[in-house]
DNA sequence: CGCTTTATGTAGTGTCTGCTACATGTGGTG
DNA sequence: CACCACATGTAGCAGACACTACATAAAGCG
């Protein structure tokens, strides 16, 4: 109680447990993977599991955290204020169908298909992450084209889902890609006949 | 044995039960709806249900192929092959978001998120259906629009995908209808500068 | 070295899953 | 009306689920 902090015994990696998890729950989805499946492949018991995560969706949390640092879009990049969004939409479609069709079994993006858990916590939980990188994409609309902003974020996330579940059902990257790439084309179209310079 | 077919007799009414099966899996999707769920929305005890069905993919099936009689898009009124793709295909996506985002508890197209179950029987049957349907987009565009018709076809895939998906998750139908009318202007807008008349 | 703290393994909890053996009762058929 | 096939209800199957009580062993601190 004297605010002596001990220092935590690492007797078996939280951290890589958590990344063990991460990949578990990206090609199976939340539901599908059991707490027997995330404690064989930790190699831990179940009472090491709770006492180090809480439990099942708090790890999916976790997990998901991880993913969104080190596998998410980086937006902040991609809708690079300077670009005209003419550019930058088709780039974030393509980036986005390269990460979801890249690997063969992590497929898909990881918040979006969460948001399909059949578990309300942890569908929430999804929920909440994916809405920060669409409202990142609805200010940078707001910004660089005002005028049907709205319409427009939400084809970009209507062909983002699209993308996402696409390269979860099986879809090839290059047909992906190729998909992303029309979309992008389509985008570019719309937003340089509208306007070639940034609005207002 | 002597070709004497006995009638059966209609204890309870199958085809009522196929029709409460196929909104419970419409509105939650397999996984979620358990055999309890099913037998105390029939009305029956378990052993009339394997009975009457076999088992819980099988009803599935019967449920998803009578979703795909009454509810899923008519594809041959839609593609009628003297309209041009050009307003054929944004009048397919258009119905196709107001099907998805209508009805406030039944979102989203049951075969298309079917594809998405855990279990891999119930999965492949929905995978069966929903080729079917793309595979009849894309014959379309292969008469209509020989060139680049792959590609075509996937983005259409793609984005009703994408439909289904935000419908899932709560989108609006004014937004769901916005962004598919979205979509066909620039498929629209694609199809006419490429070719004003049927190619070839 | 001894004490305390903490994570661990063993073993099990209750509940839910899809599914079924068996005896009963109902309804169509001869 | 008597029979018999069939569907029904009662009750319960084995297995999987998320999760935990309890005692033990290990690691940090004095």
């Amino acid at each position: 109680m004297n605010a002596k902090i001990r220092q935590r015994r690492p007797a078996f990696d939280r951290e890589a447990g958590v990344a063990i998890a991460q990949a578990l729950f990206h090609q199976r989805g939340y539901d599908a993977v059991s707490l027997a499946d995330l404690t064989e492949a930790m190699d831990i018991k179940p009472p090491s599991f709770y006492a180090a995560y809480g439990n099942k969706a708090a790890l999916f949390e976790r997990a998901m955290r991880r993913y969104a640092q080190e596998n998410a879009l980086p937006l902040d990049e991609l809708l690079a204020p300077d670009r005209h969004p003419a550019e930058t939409i088709p780039a974030l479609l393509l980036a986005a169908a390269e990460q979801y069709g890249r690997n063969s079994v992590l497929r898909g993006c990881m918040i979006t298909e969460g948001m399909r858990a059949d578990d309300p916590a942890a569908r929430l939980m999804a929920e909440k992450l994916a809405d920060g990188g669409l409202q990142a994409i609805r200010a940078y609309l707001d910004r660089v084209h005002p005028q049907g902003a709205q319409a427009m974020a939400d084809y970009i996330a209507v062909t983002l889902r699209g993308l996402s579940a696409s390269a979860c059902n099986g879809m090839s990257y290059e047909r992906l890609t190729e998909a992303a790439r029309t979309a992008g084309r389509f985008v570019a179209r719309e937003l340089e006949t509208d306007d070639p310079t940034t609005a207002s």
